[in-house]
RNA sequence: UGGGGCAUCGUCUAAUGGCAGGACAACGGUCUUUGGAACCGUCGGUCGUGGUUCGAGUCCACGUGCCCCAGCCA
């Protein structure tokens, strides 16, 4: 770990660490498993940001491997074009992708070991009685006619099958699992099914293929995989998974490698965008954009052809983190990491893309003048006190220049004139001045308008040096700039959550599914103007990205772009506060946020009180518990669930039962219930006396409680062995008290100015210092004197 | 509807019973020959109701909302 770490520790590293820290693994293995059915997305490119990530946080591999498991919908032309995006995020999968296909034959074998062992069976009733035999969530399902067929017949049947004596859908073979769990991917999930079909990599070899819950836990197996990685939607597959594992794991083929486990996260989806397989093909075919490429893609070529840099990509990865819980990601957040990637990489030159004729009148002869291509700040940022020329070579700073010709006729934006200015506007004015970048003051003099009354040419005059001007603006020379095509792409749909607003629209019309969000394509997200660029760009590498100053970052378009017809397109936007930004602002106010629409409803249905309902005998039960002394929360849980309340009545022959009861309720529930609690009735009642009598605070007691149920130890027994009691000698306290505040002058002054949240911060420090032992009320009473 | 998963600033993410913190966004300021960048600051959050506790985002109970599962897809 000698690199910086990629991945913010999280849920999963915990597990890790303590994994290793257990020693259960010697080695991280983690894997990035892609069906090759279509193009890798930026969903693709967090989650094997999470596999790779990992796997190189802790020095270990990640296995790219194509989980090509249905010859139907995969191509060889997939699987390279994911192989060539992994590749240009920068992955290192070692010396050879991985292919589930590879190990067809070992996973044959094993689904035969499965079938000796009684495991697995074939099935030869149709799709659709299948279906109706698993039953339906609220009902189990029903075993198979071929259910108990023996291992002879079932290996017979196999081994047909796979001779492709059968035809599509006559047989399956079917894990012999449990047909009324409540899982319903417990209820035999089926292991193999026939395909006739050409594979794209073992061609006509084979005619029946294994299934993803077959594939998944057998090829990690075969990998090495120690941390399967996927997303929450395969978190019920895991009882299969494990289910595998148990059963194969530890004999040939899968003797000599770890056992892997799985764990899932939460998917990533990103605001203005869709990344389901099925719409982004919508919108493909539907022409919303020029094809899978199309720099409004969240593809990953997509991304590619608009000119977004891998780093930047990874850097958003980084960025988003990982949870157990599926989340949008504000757009902004790729913005920025894109921004942030190419301000310090992108040389700044200036195009100019809605001109407008400026005549400069007392301009007599051309200029030449060398221009930086970078700012100060970031010359002075850089490291080595090198910055980068187009063509990538490391310069001096003064090297770092080209040329541009300042010539009477110019060209500078409509936008930068205005004839009624707006308040606040720092450029071009009739009669106004305003700075040519690097090239002096200019005032309008004149301007003049066609018959629509579009202005179409400013006659201005170069003024003297010393000449001083708001604002600064940029510009081409109308006679040396070279005509270029510039695409703008802005935001794919409209809205944020273009799919939750599609599925609202499609409860209500029932309007067929999958359609609607193409309502929300915006109509505006290629808008293409055509303008100028400085000659200087004519020189330099075709992928150069530039910053065109005050446009935002681009470059040319690898395709479309021809030494005569220069194509560049706009990467993205410079942050902007002026101009549309009202508009926006305007527009962010009115969409209220996906989850803000959920809170809303949440909160309408003027929540009325919740009234417990209780059976007859629950509720002579809890009007018992209730004579006895319990406090109304206890006596309700306790009144519904016998099995508490036994224990309870257990342990109240020794202690008092209205002390006993919270215990019973907060603390030991859990474990009574699920029938794994280790600490008896009299144990609890032993430990509350000891709190009664106020030899143990409540603190002690919880943790005391807590280490009993770990080991099997009687609470009171351990107390003795610790020799654990509450200090409630209150000058021994006080010099404690006194010594925490002492050390804490900071706090002790905040807590003063009314951080009064602080008092948790001490009392706790005084109960580290007596590991759990203070009187905690004593203490608390005790900072808040001193505190006064 | 049975099972499972999840809920912390606008967004993403920390806090492992003891100071609700960071990043992005927004807003304000400084600086600036980019209305960029950088720097400084401000705003803003524990889904709800009860309970346990000296102390609860965290533990318990009951609610609410969202997501996944009834393919021979993955």
């Amino acid at each position: 770990m000698n690199k910086p770490r990629l991945v913010t520790p999280n849920f999963i590293t915990e597990i890790i660490d303590e994994d290793l820290r257990a020693g259960r693994y010697s080695r991280i293995v983690t894997r990035f498993p892609p069906e090759p059915n279509g193009y890798a997305h930026l969903g693709h490119a967090i989650a094997s940001y999470i596999d790779f990530g990992i796997a190189h946080d802790y020095g270990g591999e990640c296995r790219l491997r194509m989980d090509d498991t249905n010859p139907e919908a995969e191509r060889a032309e997939y699987a390279e074009a994911l192989i060539a995006d992994m590749g240009w995020l920068g992955w290192d999968w070692g010396p050879a992708v991985s292919y589930a296909s590879n190990y067809f034959e070992a996973l044959y074998q094993m689904a035969e070991k499965l079938i000796q062992k009684g495991l697995a069976y074939v099935d030869s009733v149709p799709p659709e009685e299948m279906a109706r035999l698993r039953g339906t969530v609220d009902k189990p399902g029903t075993p198979s006619p071929y259910r108990d067929r023996s291992v002879a017949e079932n290996l017979d049947l196999f081994r047909r099958m796979r001779a492709g004596e059968f035809h599509n859908g006559e047989h399956v073979l079917r894990a012999k699992i449990d047909l009324s769990s409540p899982n319903m991917k417990l209820r035999d999930p089926v292991l193999y099914r026939i395909v006739h079909a050409e594979h794209y990599r073992t061609g006509k070899a084979w005619c029946i293929y294994p299934s993803y819950d077959f594939a998944q836990a057998t090829t990690d197996a075969l990998d090495g995989v120690t941390h399967s990685l996927c997303s929450l939607e395969f978190v019920d597959n895991r009882a299969i998974y494990d289910w595998l594992m148990d059963h194969l794991w530890g004999e040939p083929p899968l003797h000599q490698t770890p056992r892997p486990h799985q764990y899932e996260f939460g998917r990533r989806s990103l605001e203005y965008t869709v990344v389901s397989k099925r719409k982004l093909r919508k919108l493909v075919e539907g022409g919303y954009v020029r094809g899978w490429d199309d720099p409004r893609m969240p593809t990953l070529a997509g991304q590619r052809r608009r000119g977004v840099r891998p780093e930047a990509i990874r850097r958003f990865a980084g960025q988003v983190g990982i949870s157990r819980t599926n989340r949008t990601v504000d757009i902004a957040l790729l913005e920025g990491a894109i921004r942030d990637d190419l301000n310090t990489t992108a040389p700044r030159v200036m195009a100019v893309l809605r001109p407008l004729k400026v005549v400069l009148t007392n301009l007599a002869e051309p200029r030449t003048i060398a221009l930086p291509y970078w700012p100060q700040d970031v010359i002075q940022e850089s490291p080595d006190g090198l910055v980068p020329l187009p063509d990538g070579r490391r310069v001096q700073p003064a090297e770092a220049t080209r040329t541009v010709t300042l010539t009477p006729e110019l060209y500078i934006e409509q936008d930068d004139f205005a004839i009624t200015p707006p308040k606040g506007f720092k450029r071009l004015t009739p009669g106004g001045t305003v700075r040519l970048k690097m090239a002096g003051v200019i005032r309008c003099e004149r301007y003049q308008t066609d018959g629509a009354g579009q202005v179409t040419e400013l006659l201005c005059t170069l003024l003297p040096q010393e000449a001083k001007a708001a604002g600064v603006i940029h510009w081409v020379s109308a006679l040396d700039a070279v005509p270029a095509e510039f695409r703008l792409y802005d935001r794919l749909f409209t809205v944020p959550h273009p799919e939750a607003e599609a599925k609202e629209l499609e409860d209500e019309a029932e309007t067929p599914e999958d359609h609607d969000f193409l309502r929300f394509v915006n109509p505006k997200s290629l808008e293409v103007v055509q303008g100028y660029i400085e000659r200087s760009v004519l020189q330099d590498p075709p992928d150069t990205r530039y910053q065109l100053e005050r446009n935002g970052y681009f470059w040319q378009d690898p395709t479309d772009s021809k030494p005569g017809a220069l194509v560049f397109n706009r990467i993205v936007t410079l942050k902007d506060n002026w101009g549309r930004n009202a508009e926006q602002v305007e527009e962010k106010r009115e969409t209220v946020s996906h989850k803000a629409l959920g809170k809303k409803r949440a909160e309408s249905p003027a929540s009325p009180q919740p009234a417990v309902i209780l059976t007859p005998d629950q509720e002579s039960r809890l009007q018992s518990l209730l004579a006895q002394g319990i406090p109304q929360a206890e006596a309700l849980v306790l009144a519904r669930e016998p099995r508490l309340a036994d224990f309870l009545l257990l342990a109240s022959q020794s202690a008092p039962i209205s002390a006993l009861a919270n215990w019973v309720v907060n603390d030991l529930a859990p474990a009574i219930r699920t029938g794994v609690c280790r600490v008896t009735p009299a144990g609890l009642a032993g430990l509350v006396k000891l709190l009664e009598a106020g030899e143990i605070n409540t603190r002690i007691a919880k943790d005391v409680l807590a280490e009993a149920q770990e080991s099997g130890t009687d609470p009171a027994e351990i107390i003795r062995q610790k020799g654990l009691r509450q200090v409630s000698d209150k000058g021994a306290l006080e010099r404690i008290v006194d010594r925490i505040l002492a050390e804490n002058p900071d706090k002790v002054a905040a807590y003063r100015a009314g951080k009064t949240g602080l008092l948790g911060f001490f009392v706790g420090q005084v109960m580290r210092e007596t590991q759990g032992q203070a009187n905690p009320q004593l203490v608390q009473e005790l900072v808040r004197q001193k505190l006064g």
